[in-house]
RNA sequence: UGGGGUGUAGCCAAGCGGUAAGGCACCGGAUUUUGAUUCCGGCAUUCCCAGGUUCGAAUCCUGGCACCCCAG
């Protein structure tokens, strides 16, 4: 029996958004589509585009015979997103925007929107999936491993969970090309988008240096030895090898140079040689902002995985709660470029329990 | 202005008469809803300059020039 139930999608112009209300849409649910636009085109003559994409969602909103609005959150997202983004980068670490654009923006004002609207829930085309356990919802991984998305997910909780939908997390990538080819859709072959959400790809360097004052200073080792200048601690992050400029010395091996800290006092930036150089490593981290699905923490100490960035196996780890929100994780092998400003996220199974904000390492 | 040494791509660096290794950096692409990482590709018709020897020179010879070191 068809599901009558009213939902909104938001459709990017995307593949995978495309196909999300085409799923709905098969499923007899009354779809809608909803278009956001949340960052205002800065200059950079040329390439426009948000406007292609608003073209796409149209024609595949065209193609479904789904009704298609566009509204406008860029308010809420400088608001809500890029001045927190900023901030994070003036106090030298590395934030991950697209975490707090999925909070802040898809799950708070696309959500509120739509539930104000009368919708019955939200559908993206986020490769990750929802279900409910005795009343509790749960997140889980996309079944596509090379494709799961719930690691921007995690501050999803409980409310966010009744009323979203994720169609496209049951499917592979290639299955959702498929679908889209079979049903005409424009956006089939359309090429994965990537950078910042709604903002898109940027030469990161000139993007932030349009935001933030540049304070060059020095590079050098962790034993003090001077190696040459950076043109400001913002523009780099931990592991970060392409942009340091330096050449061969006659005192050091071949290898690559890594950035491996920042020493913001003295406007410092470390580097050393070597992919898998030690002063990269780290055996655990301490992490603040916790949030849970389940809205509530776990009790006890945890033995879990954890991601520390996208598309990262999963790592085994313990962790224990600690006052104000914060948490230690310990990971049973040391783990790569472990950066403050981004965010761990757990992991039992294919449930996505939750995560944090990573503060400081050890 | 005595002695010694060195001058190869932006940087480090092989080469020692047979037709310019490699690495770093940089650029481009692939991967990627952050930032990174990773992967693939490109990157000296030319070896400080000018002559000469030779079938053929970055490699030998001559003369310049530049830099470095040790003496005085």
């Amino acid at each position: 029996m068809p599901d009558n139930r009213r939902i909104i999608v938001g459709l990017s112009g995307g593949v995978d958004s495309s196909v999300a209300a085409l799923l709905l849409k098969q499923q007899g649910y009354a779809v809608e589509g909803l278009f956001m636009k949340n960052w205002e085109e800065d200059d950079r003559a040329g390439y426009c585009g948000a406007a292609e994409d608003l073209k796409d969602a149209r024609s595949v909103a065209a193609s479904l015979g789904i009704p298609l609005q566009a509204v406008n959150f860029a308010t809420e997202y400088w608001d809500g997103v890029f001045t927190h983004f900023l901030e994070e980068y003036k106090a030298g670490r590395t934030p991950n925007p697209d975490v707090l654009c999925n909070r802040e923006i898809k799950f708070k004002a696309f959500l509120d929107y739509a539930l104000d609207h009368g919708a019955e829930a939200i559908a993206t085309g986020h490769y990750a999936r929802v279900r409910c356990v005795e009343g509790n919802y749960q997140l889980l991984k996309g079944l596509d491993p090379g494709k799961d998305q719930s690691y921007f997910l995690y501050t999803l909780g409980q409310k966010q969970l009744r009323h979203s939908l994720f169609p496209v997390g049951e499917l592979q990538k290639s299955e959702v090309r498929r679908l889209a080819e079979e049903h005409g859709l424009v956006t089939f072959d359309k090429k994965d988008s990537t950078g910042i959400c709604f903002i898109g790809e940027r030469r990161f360097k000139e993007f932030l240096s349009r935001f933030l004052p540049a304070q060059p200073g020095e590079m050098r080792t962790p034993e003090g030895t001077l190696i040459g200048q950076h043109d400001g601690l913002m523009y780099y992050t931990l592991g970060q090898r392409q942009g340091l400029g330096i050449g061969g010395r006659q005192d050091s091996s071949d290898e690559p140079w890594y950035v491996v800290g920042k020493e913001l006092e003295n406007n410092i930036l470390l580097v050393a040689q070597g992919h898998d150089h030690p002063a990269l490593f780290s055996w655990g981290l301490i992490a603040n902002q916790l949030h849970w699905v389940q809205d509530h923490a776990p009790g006890g100490a945890l033995a879990c995985k954890a991601k520390t960035r996208y598309r990262q196996p999963d790592q085994t780890c313990t962790l224990e709660r600690l006052e104000g929100g914060r948490c230690r994780v310990s990971f049973e092998q040391p783990q790569r470029a472990v950066t403050p400003g981004q965010s761990v996220v757990f992991y039992d199974g294919e449930i996505c329990l939750g995560g944090g904000i990573i503060e400081s390492t050890f």
